[in-house]
DNA sequence: GAAAATTCTACAATCGATTGCATTGATCCG
DNA sequence: CGGATCAATGCAATCGATTGTAGAATTTTC
């Protein structure tokens, strides 16, 4: 047995001779580790735990679609908890943690679940939302920036009364993609103009409408995902505006869809999957005890389609 | 350890007094079962693999969300194992099951992978698409019905030359979607007014051009998905024409972005989140030893919108 | 040719929970 | 009061792989 495993296992101390026999004997046999009691001995499961609001969003599927990738490359499996944002879940979904189940986490909720707290930050890594107070390592674009990108867009357009609609109210990401479209308004900035949603397309259109009514309109709008500036367009056109000739809108995340609307959305793309893999790279090489420097932030790009 | 082992199983064999002691310890210890160890003395992970070809493709979110969704609620882990539709990664997952990593399988791919060829059946489900010559249970939806109702909703609106963009060859979905198409037409039915795609909003485009291009154009067409529906009405608008008015579009599966397309498409839902709850639940109860019947066919929805 | 060094192989403990069976202690009956 | 009955608890084996270390086999050294 001690021979078998470290054969298998690519040990210096296992002669070519015997090497060879056991691996005859496995090919023979069909015989693959157990990796539960691999796991039990060891410690660990080789599998990492990826914990978001919603699989069903595309934005979050490509993301997983990385980091299993790479995962699997590194033969690790994915599991996939969906907290739909209640804390109830997350505690359930913290407890696979606690009982070994899971060696890492991925986290696209933005925050850290309370029942982790005394977790070590290397066991962690976040996605596409910094966490607040915490050394967790972040995969990101840099919103700000991407965000000031977006609205410079719009004003090298022409535009000056600019929209925004943004994510939830608290969220670092809303934050952070509002400051852009404040640093590119400047003087223009009119607090009037600034609606939040929930990366709805139904919170979008609402959103919208609220802009709408305001007495003096704006000429473009700057959404905070891809959703939202659908919804934006729906109002519009309901209120009799055509877009892009009497509203521009630019959306945030270029989900597969953003291209195929109509019209095809301006948007600034994330890039989802490679977000991903770089998460998975950097907790696994975290918990392989290979230390890796704090990620960079990602490149994003901005896609100029035919809604602006 | 005897005792606290049986205290947290709920055995009878403990007597309330030592019961409370015990819980009163756990509680303030913060002990939790090791899931690991508990695995490999009862041979089993409580962790189950849905295996699917695209876990970005919101379809397949949904599903995963109603198999997380009663996974999680009877205590159990989802994995997730994305196949891209490749053989090796289906091989590399397949691994997880041998290795007693995973109890059981959803399969969303329409097909047993060929490592997994003696594992029985009943440690499997499939979803969406039906398994050819196996045992294993499928929950879906009546697609031969579905189908007919959704061309037989374009012949009440008076079509006659309906065409049809159906799914890879050679898949079973396709086969049933494209026979129910086929019987709604009956004496109107002709081979040059159907094409095949891959799902993709590309494909239905493309299909849809060779489609107009026939001499004798349809006034209508039916797509075995959303996505080609929405490239079908691209393909259209290209060719100069107007949807609904020269070219009625209906789709399948009612994705998130069907209501929300210009014009909203008129789809056929597909309860996509029950059938993973439903999944969930057969299999669960199968690796519980409880028999369960073999599921009937959920109920589908004719969602009639604006493209039609 | 014997001792030392080197190379492999095998023993046995270990990870943590579960469970058949033996044991303890209490209760009951005649 | 002794033996039978029963409930509750504890002992110890078990799941399957990993690994420190002892020991066997082989080669090297003097």
């Amino acid at each position: 047995m001690a021979t078998v495993s470290r054969a298998l296992s690519g040990s210096a101390l296992v002669s070519q001779d015997t090497r060879q026999r056991i691996e005859a004997a496995v090919k023979a046999t069909g015989y693959v580790v157990n990796q539960v009691a691999a796991g039990l001995r060891l410690q660990r499961s080789r599998q990492i735990l990826v914990m978001l609001p919603d699989i069903a969003n595309p934005f979050f599927g490509e993301v997983v679609l990385g980091i299993e990738e790479e995962a699997q490359h590194q033969g690790f499996g994915v599991l996939i908890g969906n907290t739909g944002r209640s804390p109830d879940r997350e505690t359930a979904l913290a407890r696979q943690f606690q009982t070994g189940a899971v060696d890492g986490l991925v986290l696209l909720t933005g925050r850290r679940p309370a029942q982790l707290a005394d977790v070590p930050a290397s066991r962690m890594v976040a996605v596409s939302e910094h966490i607040a107070n915490d050394s967790i390592a972040t995969v990101s674009i840099n919103n700000h920036a991407a965000a000031l990108e977006a609205a410079g867009h719009l004003r090298g357009l022409g535009h000056r009364r600019i929209a925004h609609i943004g994510g939830p109210v608290g969220n670092i990401l809303t934050a952070q993609r509002f400051q852009g479209y404040r640093d590119a308004q400047g003087a223009d900035f009119d607090p009037r103009l600034v609606r939040y949603g929930d990366y709805s397309i139904a919170s979008g259109e609402a959103a919208m409408r609220g802009i709408l009514d305001e007495a003096d309109r704006p000429t473009a709008v700057f959404c905070s995902n891809d959703e939202m500036a659908i919804g934006a367009i729906r109002a519009a056109r309901a209120f009799g505006l055509s877009v892009p000739k009497d509203l521009a809108v630019i959306g945030f995340d270029d989900i597969p869809f953003a291209g195929a609307y109509d019209p095809p959305l301006t948007t600034v793309r994330q890039p989802r999957r490679q977000m991903g893999r770089m998460a998975a790279r950097i907790l696994l090489a975290a918990l392989a005890g290979d230390e890796m420097p704090a990620p960079a932030a990602l490149p994003h790009f901005l896609v100029v389609r035919q809604s602006s």
